[in-house]
RNA sequence: UGAUCCAUGGUGUAACUGGCAACACGUCUGAUUUUGGUUCAGAAGAGUCUAGGUUCGAGCCCUAGUGGAUCAACCA
């Protein structure tokens, strides 16, 4: 059926082993269920791409079914932008579906419940029930309208849908188990009174089925095989399963509930009621805010389907807790736009750049290549002239040997244009740059194929000419959160590891010309800066960009380095730096050791003779106590143990016992080398 | 003090019914480069939570521990 020779995970087992164990593969069915009650985030967008993913693979139907059974919560808004956000992602789905067309069965399957004593009308307060249920470690009681007769409750059940009770005053309840140890089973409630407007139903109900009565029945209805939920519904599967018995028809498809791990990004939080509250508080602009997990955030920020769908492909599908770097998304992004994106100029943080030997009020068009890695991808024209804007960044007087830009009598190349040389520079009275003059070789024109065009120099630089450079907005943002699981402390809420400078807007930055035609969909690369797109509050006088992402920037990096660096291993030098080595390249080679033979295995143990020159009896001591199967560490100990002794080393009852369970050892060489040291 | 689930390099995932731990990101070198980008070549980093057991052989199976997660909404 499939020959793929890359691995698959959990999921994919299951159902490969479904299918071996004769499930016919037309019958396979998926959905993707979301309350419409938030947007889509990079999380959901794990299910998405794991569902309809799915459902390309094995050829198979996927529903996106609304879970809309709480119209209290629920809105239009929310499954205009879900529906939205799965299109752009790529996905089709089969059928749009909503719990909601469900309403009739549901009840008419509760009311056969009813008639079978395994549901009854409760009349208590929730906190009444709340307190009958127990708590996990201790069994719950029997409500008191447990056994009331089932007339009474199809009676009752009658009258709540019929609106005659007030909200909250009768609920149905499943007759299960009040003692079990799965609280989802204590007589869970399958039908509440609301008295909300629902965004499909109108006012037609009033009694709404709780997820679970709700869930299990709508896959069986749409003949869902494989229902892919969270982990946290894993305790609800019992629950499930028992719902399915009640009505289960043996003709008929039987879906079954498997769970996975949330997916959770490092710098952020993952929950829609977190994200809600963001919006709320105005910490950021909206559910589509750039700095957002969002799809609709992500979008705006300049994020592609692809990159999104390459991410939920790299992190994978699996059971255990999880938070995936943000730099893994952010690989996928610069993947992507790196093939994709137009190339063009804009300078953020301007200095004035006068090239002093070219003619005043000359100007020349320059072709610039739309896109190195796309061979067909074309040019398009820049203006260049005697007045340019470079980056404050790019300038220094004296920039040292590995300042790559420009600085007072070095050379660089302007992108596209003329290798330049910096001669002098104005300042005003408080010291700061007002302008840098240049002088420029004008046979090095790129692409003007002379020998002084192919000169090598040190850096390139972007540039603009400011004659015709047009203005934009820029948007730069860094990550929400200072702490890398902002949720995840129990002290802490995770509104007070905000970062106060995810948001850094650039009034005035300098474009080429070329992006006044710009487009919201449009991708551009800014040269040496980084991706960018523009804003939706771009209008016609008025330009904005949101940056993506920044290009790697392994300068950057060494300049931060030096401050930075010693926080990544705090806890090392606690001991004289040679001896923990020692002890340490004695460990090491150790654990490579029964792989090893013959000279190369002689050359090991010589080393970690040497090695031991240098290692105290107090240090090697704890190593007599590696497990047993670790072979080669504890040879490596037995090598070191033999030259302490040499060096003097008294024999105490822990060297003797060690030697003497190296004699009994099965491993060769760690025998030998016991034998020589008793 | 219960039930259930999980535990593999810094991070995320692999390793088909046991056969010398793989891939990606990240990190670090070097080369190329009219983007300090890209590309290319290479490196470091894990005896798979611990201790036992079964086996010729265990990351995979068993036992016991440890650590983490989930479960007590008329939410989903």
């Amino acid at each position: 059926m499939k020959e793929s020779a890359e691995s698959l995970n959990f999921i994919e087992h299951i159902i490969e082993e479904d299918l071996a164990n004769g499930f016919p593969q037309e019958k396979l069915r998926f959905r993707f269920p979301p309350e419409p009650n938030g947007y889509l985030h990079i999380g959901h967008a794990a299910s998405i791409c794991l569902n309809f993913g799915l459902g390309e693979k094995y050829q198979a139907p996927v529903n996106l079914r609304f879970d809309d059974t709480n119209p209290s919560k629920e809105e239009q808004e929310y499954v205009d932008a879900i529906k939205r956000d799965i299109a752009w992602l790529g996905f089709r789905w089969a059928n749009e579906c909503y719990a909601s067309d469900y309403f009739q069965q549901l009840h008419d399957w509760a009311v056969k419940l009813i008639k079978e004593d395994k549901a009854y009308v409760d009349q208590q307060t929730s906190e009444q029930i709340a307190s009958q249920k127990g708590t996990p470690t201790t069994p719950g009681v029997d409500s008191p309208y447990r056994n009331r007769p089932v007339e009474e409750s199809l009676d009752l059940f009658q009258r709540m849908k019929n609106g005659e009770f007030p909200a909250g005053s009768y609920v149905l309840r499943a007759k299960i188990d009040m003692a079990s140890p799965n609280m989802h089973m204590r007589d869970p409630i399958m039908y509440r009174i609301i008295n909300a407007h629902h965004h499909r139903t109108g006012n037609d109900w009033c009694i709404y089925p709780m997820y679970d009565w709700a869930h299990g029945e709508s896959d069986y209805v749409e003949q869902v095989s494989h229902s892919l939920c969270t982990l946290e519904f894993k305790a609800h599967r019992e629950l499930y399963d028992w719902y399915l018995d009640q009505i289960y028809d043996s003709n008929l498809l039987r879906p079954k509930q498997r769970e996975f791990a949330r997916r959770n990004l490092s710098y952020t939080v993952m929950s829609k009621r977190k994200l809600l509250e963001l919006v709320q508080k105005n910490i950021v602009s909206g559910w589509d805010d750039p700095r957002m997990p969002t799809i609709s955030g992500l979008r705006r920020r300049g994020y592609t389907p692809t990159s999104i769908r390459k991410f939920s492909d790299l992190a994978g599908i699996a059971k255990r807790d999880n938070v995936t770097d943000v730099s893994l998304l952010e690989f996928c992004i610069r993947e992507d736009l790196n093939k994709t994106a137009t190339r063009v100029m804009a300078v953020l943080n301007p200095v004035k750049l006068v090239i002093s030997n070219y003619p005043e009020g000359q100007s020349e068009i320059l072709q610039l290549e739309n896109n190195p890695e796309e061979a067909n991808s074309g040019t398009h024209e820049v203006p260049f002239s005697r007045e340019l804007y470079i980056e404050r960044e790019d300038f220094k007087e004296d920039g040292g040997k590995n300042f790559f830009r420009l600085s007072l009598g070095n050379e660089v190349r302007l992108k596209s244009a003329y290798i330049i040389k910096g001669e002098s520079v104005i300042k005003d009275d408080a010291g700061n740059i007002l302008e840098i003059h240049c002088t420029y070789d004008p046979e090095t024109r790129s692409g003007s194929g002379t020998e002084a065009s192919e000169r090598k120099v040190k850096g390139t630089l972007h540039w603009v000419s400011i004659a015709h450079a047009i203005k934009a907005e820029v948007r730069e943002y860094d990550r929400l959160f200072l702490d890398e699981a902002p949720d995840a402390h129990e002290e802490k809420g995770f509104l007070e590891f905000i970062n106060p400078n995810s948001l850094n807007v650039i009034k005035e930055a300098y474009c080429e010309p070329f992006l006044a035609n710009a487009t919201l969909d449009d991708k551009f690369q800014f040269q040496r800066l980084g991706y960018f797109t523009l804003d939706p509050d771009s209008n016609d006088g008025k330009l904005v960009f949101n940056k993506t992402v920044g290009l790697k920037d392994t300068w950057a990096k060494q300049n931060t380095q030096a401050p930075t660096q010693n926080q990544a291993k705090p806890q090392v030098q606690a001991q004289p730096q040679t001896q923990k080595k020692a002890l340490n390249e004695i460990q090491q080679i150790g654990k490579k050791l029964t792989n090893l033979s013959g000279e190369k295995l002689e050359t090991a143990m010589n080393s970690i003779r040497e090695f031991a020159e240098e290692v105290t009896y107090e240090e090697l001591e704890p190593l007599f106590g590696t497990a047993a199967k670790k072979t080669g560490t504890r040879i490596a100990t037995m090598l070191a143990l033999g030259v302490l002794l040499n060096k003097g080393q008294a024999k105490n009852q822990a060297i003797l016992d060690f030697i003497e369970s190296g004699k009994a050892d099965e491993n060769e060489i760690l025998r030998a080398e016991s034998e020589k040291l008793s």
